[in-house]
DNA sequence: CAGAATCGTGACGAATTGTCACAAGCGAGG
DNA sequence: CCTCGCTTGTGACAATTCGTCACGATTCTG
């Protein structure tokens, strides 16, 4: 239990969380390892093999209970409870983060809003006031937050991750094409929807 | 050449071709394996080997030339020329999207984009006119679109993909947290941030 | 020309994954 | 109560992928 999952193992565990959430939220009480298989593109044996290294949650001729199992996943996982993370950039993907429930399905909390924009700052988005980047520091440090997202224009990128990692946050998700740099105790996961249809598209097209 | 990549290796040329896009706006005309690794957290030496199964790219004691090495992985990929896509949903996610340079830097264009809610029919974002969803199936048809994002809210993400599927859409970036139901000869990307985050997550706590 | 940098590539072990198989447990239906 | 179908848990093993070390070949710099 105290072992140090590989990044495989965590990374489907992740995708069953996923699974789980959306077929608890669909009314699912039970769910079989084939039916994971079906969304995930796992092999179902593969699925059962990961979650029978933790104990034992199913039950045979039946499934796995939705609930159950999502306890157990964010047990392994380790990320129970309410996350708080800062969101950089008030723009137009700032908003929709904010405007996503699909944070708050998850128990992360969007704690802090900023941006660099002198006419974004003291504004109203959500339940939450825009802050000046400026202040980053002292506000991540205040709420203890370690996470961070960063929906800045690629010019902006840099800076706002800079100030990020000044006010000890650890973990970057970051929505800009730019590359970071940051220091090696500073994880950056960069999501570009462009090159991930790419990617898809040579598996089509071949 | 004509040999089907493994999704390992797919995925890492994808990875490739994020960072030297990034590079040669940076103005970087060379750049070498290590380099590529430090962004990637791809080993170097397989770097080299991924990418001397194509050709031979590089140039000892220099490093790789960032013009033609993009060329090459999207020549291997099959990704060159523009590629039209749809997008449904004109809410704050879709005027990110499509206020969003990431896409047209790979040389993808937003060629239509629908909604369900007739206020926004009609308007413009962008260059283009919000079209309702309604049509999705004969303007996509019309334009040989492939390629759909979807980006509504998830208790309208399986009507909406219906209609992409129904419009002969085969691949679909879902940013909603919803499961879809498609066919199996469609394939779909789901993006889901809060995930994403949890597994980065245990990698900072352990 | 010497030296540093970098690619291309072989070899090999380690780790991961896919696959088949099957016993054991569970529920449904008669 | 008994049988049948479904599903989990798990062993065994092959196939694949990946990391690592090594090293010759090539190119640039000074």
């Amino acid at each position: 239990m105290a072992e140090r999952l590989t990044v495989g193992v965590a990374a489907r565990l992740s995708r069953y969380l996923q699974v789980l959430t959306q077929a608890k939220k669909m009314g699912k009480d039970r769910i079989s390892s084939q039916e994971i298989a079906e969304y995930t593109n796992i092999n179902a044996t593969q699925i059962r093999r990961d979650l029978s290294a933790f104990g034992k949650f199913g039950r045979r001729g039946v499934g796995y209970r939705t609930d159950g199992l999502l306890d157990e996943i964010r047990k392994i996982l380790r990320t129970q409870g309410q996350h708080n993370i800062a969101l950089v950039g008030a723009g137009r993907l700032g908003a929709a983060v904010t405007s996503s429930p699909i944070f708050a399905e998850h128990g992360i909390t969007i704690a802090a809003v900023f941006d660099n924009d002198p006419d974004k700052i003291g504004q109203v988005v959500g339940d939450l006031t825009v802050s000046s980047i400026d202040d980053v520091v002292d506000i991540c440090r205040d709420r203890n937050i370690i996470v961070g997202v960063l929906a800045v224009p690629a010019e902006s990128a840099q800076e706002a991750a800079q100030g990020l990692v000044d006010a000890g946050v650890k973990i970057i998700l970051n929505y800009s094409e730019a590359l970071l740099d940051v220091p090696p105790d500073v994880n950056v996961h960069t999501s570009n929807p462009a090159v991930d249809l790419l990617y898809a598209l040579y598996f089509h097209l071949t």
